[in-house]
RNA sequence: GGGCGGAUAGCUCAGUUGGGAGAGCGCCGGCCUUACAAGCCGGAGGUCGCAGGUUCAAUCCCUGUUCCGCCUACCA
């Protein structure tokens, strides 16, 4: 028994932990940054570091992966960086969770301890992803894995914060943001989900001061009125233009706040009057600044009601709502509700509605900073990849607004500020400073504040690789060669990244961004808890193998759309790799005794046999397919060709004919032509493959006869075509075959003709060349159309019962019983009106002035050897269906 | 309100310089043929959303329209 022959079935269990250990031993994962090699660089989009691999995550690595051992196997020097991020908030509130079980909350922890308490979390689940990720085959340079709250990122988060201030680009102000009254935070924009929820529209009879008349307000949020400092008209109302400079008096709290002119309010919306609440509303804000009106704040950090909502100080903002509904319509003052679905901001992270809130906080002006990530990008220097999100970017980046970048949270960067608890003076600097450089009291404050996550994330493609430190690596690997990510963070992460890359390195961060789609389940739903839909990578990993997930991954993923996971397609995937595992079987098998080693390595094309030729040939031309489709990220083409080729070339055709000289021949050059040709484009098969499928590729390859030098599939060189076998004259002759093969295929599966019953078939021509190659091709035809008499000949007699294929200038007929004739009535029928309908549209063509004088000659050419072929083709077939229906009556 | 994407076989989708409509899965029929039944062979199935236009020729380009999805925005 052959030592080395494998098993029926593939089992990935066996294989994939394995390999990944192998690889990881032997360093090939790692990147060298003395390397005079060319660079290809990747850093990873950093997961949540407490967070599980979901199936986002699987395909984003999935395809990173895929670029990164590509390139390794066409020679470059690949750094794929791999980490993770703190996720603020998000892990902040996975451990308060854990304290509240515990009966506690942080604040009876303290900060210190609390923070403790969260490294402790870290370090329990921190690497739960990174194995997993493993299992996907990631073949990230672990030895370089960063953390964003690593002591190296900590500085470089420091030094960015430090430096944009020193030049005006952060401040500290009393703003309107939003803030989330759970989470007790505040957000930036973007960390603001906003949903279409049914509210109502009240209206709210405020009196006037001086007279019993009284303005209507519009309001979707009564409880607000508390800090209304003025009431806005449109200066061009006519209905209220005697009114401007009015006072109104508040209801319930008794306030007098005038009426104002402003362009803003909408005269055609609602009645024309706009209540300003600028401390709890992001437009009534910005008007109240213009007005220099009083803001009042009525709500509290928790979202409770506070004591300038006079009776109703202490209430829940919504209990707060209803209450003052309940009461105003006792009181006369709300005169109208009406439905009034509206958009409600939600925070990101916990859903909670968020409340628009006066506070102080701190802000990255980002108007400068957007100008060259703008520019950058209009000139080339960063290509988006599908060129749709560059519009995206654009629109975002040029209206963009200050960021918010201080959080009220304790898990996160800590803000490089003190102040002078004598002087209020503000103090950024890294190190808490001795004495206040104003007055020199040694009475400092220190900010308690953090960053936003995305603040360190931003700087990501260079605090990794060392930064502020000029590093070997910074110089090798920045700028990156592209970032793949998911469009959901094109704002919150690519744009940022854009304009601290070029601020900082002076460079962008990636030279192209590939932005793929989301996965979503079979019904395009989005996976999601509350839905029940999810699907964890894993599981399928488990199920179906880690390479038959990538390469479904991978052949769902088009540019510019999500893509719909769906499990059967996974498990066909899997099929493929068992189809791969078994046409290694079958090559081991037949490849005993011979040695790949004591090959020569010249041959010339000619002494290969028509098979081999065809196949080295069509091997060819995939690499350049699945080369082309990688290098523009058209991972479903490169999957697809693969595919292909596999399946339908190499397994349905090329072993099926190869098996006549590998069964049939004793040891002989001719033998050992087509073993060397099964053994290389196999190995082509399996390197092409690799990016897809790692560990398939690896555990065969492993088992191949050995060449001399034979290591890890992993680093070897990609493929390359070998223009010798481009060689149109064994693709022509291959077709021929193919096309009788397939015609003898069609009849007996037509006619019912067992798979196993060897038929005997006559091949009418009058063309000598087409005569001449049937003979030399017989045996391979006879083989794979189970033909046991082959006939060719010009004047070969049409057998009385018998069914008729028409190939170009080749009439095949396969003899058959009386009884079957009926049959072949009705089949050649079928045929025949096929051919009519499509001998419809080419004759219209043909009898169309205008086309035959106006199309290009070539076309024209093509169009009129179709009609004739459609031509013959009928008449022969009418003819035999004439015979037929005179014998059968 | 603005912007973007999609509509092709029963399902999921390909179709990149306009010239004979494809794949996978599913379905029907025949096969355990010594690599593989997670397989082999054959087959059926589409007015390419709708209406116009450009062109000798449109699934593809242009205009309009319907439906679906997404992003974004300050109409209370």
């Amino acid at each position: 028994m052959v030592a080395n022959l494998l098993d029926k079935i593939y089992d990935p269990h066996q294989v994939e932990d394995k390999w990944y250990h192998y690889w990881e031993e032997l360093g090939y994962f790692r990147a060298d940054e003395n390397s005079e090699q060319k660079a290809y660089s990747i850093v990873i989009p950093p997961p949540n570091v407490t967070g599980v691999l979901h199936i986002g995550h699987a395909l984003n690595n999935t395809l990173q992966d895929i670029l990164v051992r590509f390139k390794r196997m066409k020679g470059y020097n690949v750094l794929w960086m791999p980490g993770t991020d703190h996720a603020g908030i998000a892990t902040q509130n996975v451990v308060e969770k854990q304290l509240l079980e515990e009966g506690l909350d942080r604040h009876a922890l303290g900060r210190e301890k609390f923070i403790e308490r969260v490294w402790e979390w870290k370090r329990q689940s921190g690497g739960t992803i990174i194995s997993q990720l493993k299992k996907l085959g990631a073949s990230c340079d672990w030895s370089r894995e960063r953390f964003t709250m690593d002591e190296g990122l900590s500085e470089a988060v420091k030094e960015v914060f430090i430096r944009l201030y020193q030049e005006g680009l952060i401040y500290r102000s009393h703003y309107i943001i939003n803030w989330c009254p759970r989470c007790q935070t505040a957000l930036s924009d973007l960390e603001v989900e906003h949903q279409e929820e049914p509210g109502k529209l009240y209206h709210l009879k405020y009196p006037f001061k001086e007279s019993d008349r009284f303005v209507i307000v519009a309001t979707t949020r009564p409880e607000t009125m508390f800090g209304d400092t003025a009431v806005a008209v449109n200066p061009e109302d006519e209905r209220y233009q005697s009114w401007i400079g009015e006072k109104i008096i508040l209801p319930v709290v008794h306030r007098e706040i005038p009426i104002i002119a402003d362009h803003y309010v909408d005269v055609e919306f609602g009645t024309g009057c706009l209540k300003i609440t600028p401390a709890h509303d992001f437009n009534d804000f910005e008007i109240g600044l213009h007005h220099h009106l009083e803001q009042i704040k009525v709500i509290d950090e928790v979202g409770r009601m506070n004591k300038n909502a006079g009776p109703y100080d202490g209430l829940d903002r919504f209990e707060c709502r209803r209450q003052v509904v309940e009461d105003f319509e006792r009181d006369g003052v709300l005169l109208r509700v009406e439905d009034y679905p509206h958009m409600v901001g939600h925070c990101y992270r916990c859903k909670t509605i968020v409340e628009p809130n006066l506070s102080l906080q701190w802000f990255v002006k980002t108007k400068p900073l957007a100008e060259s990530a703008i520019e950058s990008v209009r000139e080339g220097r960063t290509r988006i990849i599908p060129e749709m999100w560059e519009k995206t970017y654009f629109d975002w980046m040029e209206n963009i607004r200050d960021w918010c970048i201080s959080r009220q949270i304790w898990w996160g960067h800590r803000i490089p500020a003190w102040y002078c608890g004598q002087c209020e003076e503000v103090i950024v600097s890294k190190e808490m400073p001795a004495s206040c450089p104003a007055c020199a009291s040694n009475r400092l404050i220190p900010e308690t504040d953090v960053l936003d996550t995305w603040f360190s994330s931003a700087l990501w493609p260079f605090s990794t690789m060392g930064w502020p430190k000029e590093t070997k690596e910074l110089k090798r690997f920045y700028p990156t060669s592209v970032l793949v990510t998911g469009f959901d963070i094109l704002f919150f992460w690519v744009a940022r990244m854009m304009m601290m890359g070029l601020k900082f390195m002076g460079d962008v961060p990636f030279r192209e961004v590939y932005i793929h789609g989301l996965v979503r389940d079979e019904k395009g739903e989005k996976y999601s808890k509350t839905r029940g839909n999810v699907v964890d990578p894993l599981d399928l990993i488990d199920r179906f193998g880690a390479d038959a997930l990538r390469f479904t991954l991978a052949s769902l993923t088009m540019p510019g759309s999500d893509l719909k996971l769906s499990e059967s397609r996974t498990e066909g995937y899997r099929h493929f790799a068992n189809k791969i595992w078994n046409a290694s079987r079958f090559a081991l098998m037949n490849l005993e005794h011979f040695n790949i080693n004591e090959v020569p390595q010249d041959t010339p094309p000619e002494e290969f046999n028509l098979p081999d030729r065809w196949i080295r040939g069509r091997l060819n031309q995939t690499i350049r397919d699945v080369e082309k489709a990688l290098d523009n990220y058209q991972f479903n083409e490169a999957s697809h060709v693969l595919y292909q080729f596999v399946w339908h070339e190499f397994c349905d055709w090329y072993l099926e004919l190869a098996k006549l000289t590998l069964y049939q021949e004793k040891e002989g050059k001719g033998k050992a032509l087509t073993q060397q040709t099964l053994l290389e484009v196999l190995e082509a098969i399996l390197k092409l493959l690799h990016p897809f499928m790692p560990f398939i590729t690896e555990e065969i390859w492993q088992k191949l006869p050995q060449r001399i030098e034979r290591q890890s599939i992993m680093v070897a060189p990609f493929p390359r075509p070998d223009r010798q076998f481009d060689d149109t004259m064994a693709t022509d002759q291959m077709d021929q075959i193919m096309e009788v093969v397939n015609a003898v295929r069609r009849i007996r599966g037509e006619m019912n003709l067992p798979p196993g019953e060897q038929i005997v078939a006559l091949f009418r021509t009058q063309k000598e060349e087409i005569e001449k190659q049937l003979r030399t091709n017989q045996s391979f035809i006879q083989l794979l159309a189970m033909v046991k008499e082959f006939r060719v000949g010009e004047h070969l007699e049409r057998p009385p019962y018998s069914a008729l294929a028409v190939c170009q200038d080749l009439e095949i007929f396969v003899p058959m019983n009386r009884s079957q004739m009926e049959e072949e009535a009705r089949r050649l029928q079928k045929e025949i009106s096929k051919l009519e309908k499509e001998n419809v549209l080419v004759m219209k063509k043909l009898s169309n002035e205008q086309f035959l004088s106006k199309a290009p000659p070539e076309i024209v050419q093509e169009v009129k050897e179709r009609a004739a072929t459609f031509y013959t083709r009928r008449e022969k077939l009418e003819e035999s269906f004439k015979k037929i229906k005179e014998m059968i009556g």
